[in-house]
Order: C-alpha cells, then structure tokens, then sequence
DNA sequence: TTACGTTTATTAGCTAGGCTAATAATGTGA
DNA sequence: TCACATTATTAGCCTAGCTAATAAACGTAA
C-alpha cells in the first residue's frame, strides 16, 4: 500500500483511468451507452427529475444533459410533461420501455465484470466491496 | 459490501464511471490529455517500444495509437528510430523533454487527488490503496 | 524469383461524450 | 414595467475511442 497521500493518488489515478476505460469498451449491447443508461437510472431511482437536476446528479453540465436526454426521449425510454409552475422546465419520468431496458441492459452489462470477478479471490472482492463506497464519496462530492 | 458478485459489479461499475469522470475532469495543465500522458508513461517505463506493443500496453486498437503517437511526436516528446530488422516498424522512445514533462505533470494532477484524499479518513485511504492493486489486474488482463 | 498471404502502421471517417459561449424563454423582484 | 436571474437549448469545439480500407514491408512456397 502506498505510503502516502500523494503516492496513492498517482497509483489510484493511473488503476482507475485504465479500469474505467476496460469497463466503457465492454459494449455487450449496443441499445444504449454508458452515459445514457447512467442517467436513466438516476431519473429511474430518483423519481421524476428536471433537466437541470439530472445534470446536477450526474455531474456534467447542463448542455451535456441536453444531448443525452434527448436521445432517450428519442428512443421511448423517457417521457417529459410540463411543470406545473414553471414553464422553462419539463418533468422528466422513464417510460415503461425505460425501465425495462434498464433492467435488461444493467444485468447483461453487469455480466462482463460479473464473470471476471468471480476470478478473484474473497479477499479481492472484500477489498473491492470496501473500496466501492469511498469511491462514491471520491466521485460525488 | 455486495453480498455477491452481480451486486459487487453493479456497485462498482457505476462508482468507478463516476469517480473516473471526475479525475478526467481535472485539466490542471492543458500541454498533454491524459491519453498521451498514459501512452508517455508507459514507453518510459517499458522502454523504447514499437507502436503495436505500445496500444497492446494500452489496450487500444492501433489506430488510436497512432493519432496519440503522432501528437506526442509533434510536441517532440518522443522520437522514433528505425527498426534494425523490420522496417515497417519504428522504435519509440521518450525524449529528455517528455520524461519532464511527465515527471512535472504527473505531480500537478495528482495533487487534486492527493488534496482530496486529506478530507478521507485513515481506514478509508488503506481501503483505496488496498483496491488499487485489485483494480490494476481487473483492468489489465 | 515471383507471387501470395501476413503483419504493421497509417489514413479516413464515424460515434460518444464531454466542454464553453451564446441564445431563447420564462420567472422574479424593485 | 423593466432589469436581472434562472433554465434549457443550440452551435461549435475537443478528446478519445472504434472499424474499414490502404500501404508498405516481411516471409514463404512454388
């Protein structure tokens, strides 16, 4: 383990780049990519969702969400309606189709790691399933 | 923790996305993408390479080898050598000024990571640094 | 040695996925 | 009412990958 912050910064930068990038190029389907179904499942999860409040959840910029949004509006996974108040926003929900590719979709994605974890030893996994929520607080803050 | 693995890769497949998102984000210095400076980092420390053992490294198709090659030439940061016996092939290896810049801006883009790592607990950064090498072979096989 | 298949690298062109700057539409408050 | 703020979109740029096609060099077998 590296003896320092600075040293397992450099060493987590350069695994997680290279782990992330291995994950975005298993496409074992093709309906959907990573960015697409990551925010519909934060709109699936977190309910009925602005624009702004998705792209505030998912961490990129509002111009960002704009494009991905409009590619699942497009293909029948999302639904927007008005709001009530406030004529600029449209309340974005996921459709029936949304939800059930998101099942599908996930599970067969998942597979791919799935399958390479069961590689691994319990005490990897153990270190991975610890690692998992220190992650979130890295990425999400 | 997950109780198994299909869990375990959900979890850690949308953590992972995120957190990498997030490191990407971080430009501290424009001069070189962290696609070049991964491929620089890898023929410093592997030595003088050939294009195709280089995007192997990587694990990239060779064309994306050769648009990251060419910029890292233009900016005189590698050179080539013939190859003695194929001349198809080129020797690449780093120059005095890409191994500076490597070593300056490795420094510089840790340091967003490192200062982060400070607000983390003790027990979380021995969960980070136990994962890194767990997450080296997961995205290097 | 010539011809054919293989390997290595490049070029061309596509897609996803992000960004900033500018614009349009709506809301809000002095 | 008029100025400012907020929300979303459009336009245009860049990175970062991919496949398919091409060029050049290599190796081998007739």
């Amino acid at each position: 383990m590296p003896p320092n912050h600075a040293e397992l910064a450099s060493a987590l930068r350069l695994s997680l780049l290279r782990a992330a990038r291995r994950l975005r190029a298993q496409r074992v389907n093709t309906t959907a990519t990573l960015s697409q179904l990551s925010a519909l499942a934060t709109v699936c999860k977190s309910g009925p969702l602005s624009a702004g409040e998705i792209a505030a959840i998912e961490r990129v910029q509002p111009p960002s969400m704009t494009k991905i949004l409009a590619s699942l509006e497009h293909s029948g996974w999302i639904e927007r309606s008005s709001h009530p108040e406030d004529r600029r926003q449209s309340i974005i929900a996921v459709t029936p189709a949304g939800r059930e590719l998101l099942t599908e979709e996930t599970r067969a994605r998942d597979e791919w790691l799935a399958k390479r974890l069961v590689e691994f030893s319990a005490e990897d996994l153990r270190k991975l399933g610890e690692a998992v929520d220190v992650l979130d607080r890295l990425g999400s803050e």
